[in-house]
DNA sequence: CCTCCACAGGAAGCGCAGGAGT
DNA sequence: ACTCCTGCGCTTCCTGTGGAGG
């Protein structure tokens, strides 16, 4: 058994591992000056006391959106003037009512609490801004995420008309490209005010970037050259991702560390991507909600076992593509909650779980053509379904009996 | 052709938790 | 302490939709 000093002694591939997190916002964000400067020239009127434009920013995963805006946020904080900022992640803040709590809470710390109604909550934002003449500016990072974005919109333009002093900005950042057009016209032309697209890093961009960061996060000439043209290769043909980039940098040192290696070559850069995407999948699959455990696992075990439309679905094949018919899983998501004793929802609510299944890219679904009966959609899970299955089976097994108590006694309640 | 099947997804509404107002 | 009120997750009911089968 080892001692914390042996470990800690052991000698790393890494410099400074931080360089290397997702979270890592670099002083320098190499490629994207350009765009940097431009939202600083659209933000720089709060300064003087005017109100800043609305700002809508998107591009793919990994274009350096996030880091761009947070960049300007930071040297925008740096002026002492009346202006803040509030940055906020729709994903959690994921509604008008949440958007607004969030804001009351970060600068309102005595509405600490939930419970407010959406006009207290205005209220209490109006008075606040109005009363310092502030000049806020809110970011909503994945701004599509808000289900009621909407009346989101609408709240907070109107309010830059009630405002006698001071007034609100918009900076929305979402990486669906085609978001915009499902908007109704009047919250996206506010919101659309000013538009920035951020094109994917081009495969030598991304070389540059990784160079960078591998200098900062390992030692010098740790990595091989050849290991840094792979992994930005790799990256480059998912999407021009940076962070799935710099993922498989992180991750190549960590396998290197393993085998107590001070140099990263090709085959670490390999053997970390096939590690990054379960990684990824697996970190999706422990935060998703129970009940959709209980489906995606249907999915799996049933994708496993096989459709009983497999038949159908041999003729006219692509390859492998084993698809499940949505009424089956269905079938074996209900035989999934008697399993783990959880209560089963209605198959309305269980396609809406579909939907997010989809969203989340663990699923794929199609609409079912000719060969089939009627209008039903076609599931395919996204990762090997035989991970998956066990991944939520021991999810289940650890530490979630106590919840499957809870429903019990819920269900014998209901029995009285 | 029509009818039925097996779903998709909108609308309404229900019960609950937790805070406001009194 | 009590009645409202609000948001949320969910169920119930309902109206499409497009191919299969007669």
């Amino acid at each position: 058994m080892p001692t914390f000093s042996q470990i800690l002694s052991k000698p790393s591939i890494f410099k400074d591992r931080n360089v290397l997190s997702p979270h890592y916002v670099p002083d320098i964000l190499p490629f994207r000056e350009e765009q940097i400067e431009k939202i600083m020239n659209w933000v720089a009127p709060a300064l003087k006391n005017e109100r800043a434009r609305n700002i809508f920013v998107y591009g793919k995963t990994g274009t350096g959106k996030t880091a761009s805006v947070r960049h300007v946020m930071k040297k925008f904080e740096e002026e002492k003037q009346p202006a803040c900022t509030c940055y906020m992640n729709c994903r959690i803040y994921n509604s008008r009512y949440r958007v607004l709590q969030k804001i009351t809470k970060d600068f309102i710390p005595e509405m600490d609490k939930a419970g407010f109604g959406v006009a207290t909550l205005y209220e209490k934002i109006l008075a606040w801004i109005s009363g310092g003449s502030r000049r806020l500016i809110i970011v909503l990072d994945e701004v599509d995420m808000v289900g009621d974005l909407d009346e989101l919109m609408y709240t907070l333009t109107r309010a830059n008309d009630d405002l006698k002093h001071g007034s609100l900005s918009i900076i929305g950042i979402s990486n669906k490209l085609d978001f915009k057009n499902v908007l109704d016209p009047r919250s996206r032309s506010s919101l659309c005010e000013t538009e920035m697209v951020f094109a994917p890093y081009t495969p030598s961009q991304l070389q540059a970037i990784l160079l960078q960061r591998s200098q900062m996060g390992f030692g010098q000439d740790a990595v091989d050259e050849s290991a840094i043209n792979l992994a930005a290769a790799i990256a480059a043909q998912e999407t021009g991702d940076a962070r799935y980039a710099l993922r498989l940098l992180l991750k190549a040192g960590e396998i290197a560390d393993e085998h107590s290696l001070m140099h990263i070559s090709d085959k670490e850069v390999e053997d970390a991507r096939k590690n990054v995407d379960s990684d990824i999948a697996a970190e999706i699959i422990a935060t998703l909600p129970d009940q959709q455990q209980l489906v995606l696992y249907a999915a799996s075990a049933l994708s496993l076992s096989g459709s009983k439309y497999a038949k159908l679905f041999a003729a006219s094949d692509d390859e492998d593509g084993r698809f499940l018919a949505s009424g089956e899983v269905y079938e074996e998501y209900t035989r999934a909650c008697k399993a783990f004793k959880r209560k089963k929802r209605s198959s309305r609510w269980y396609r809406e779980y579909l939907n997010d299944l989809e969203m989340l890219g663990l699923i794929t679904m199609v609409e079912s053509g000719p060969g089939m009966r009627g209008h039903t959609r076609l599931i395919k899970v996204g990762y090997p379904p035989l991970q998956i299955k066990a991944l939520i089976e021991k999810n289940f097994v650890h530490g979630k009996v106590m919840a499957a108590e809870d429903e019990d006694a819920g269900g014998t309640q209901e029995k009285l």
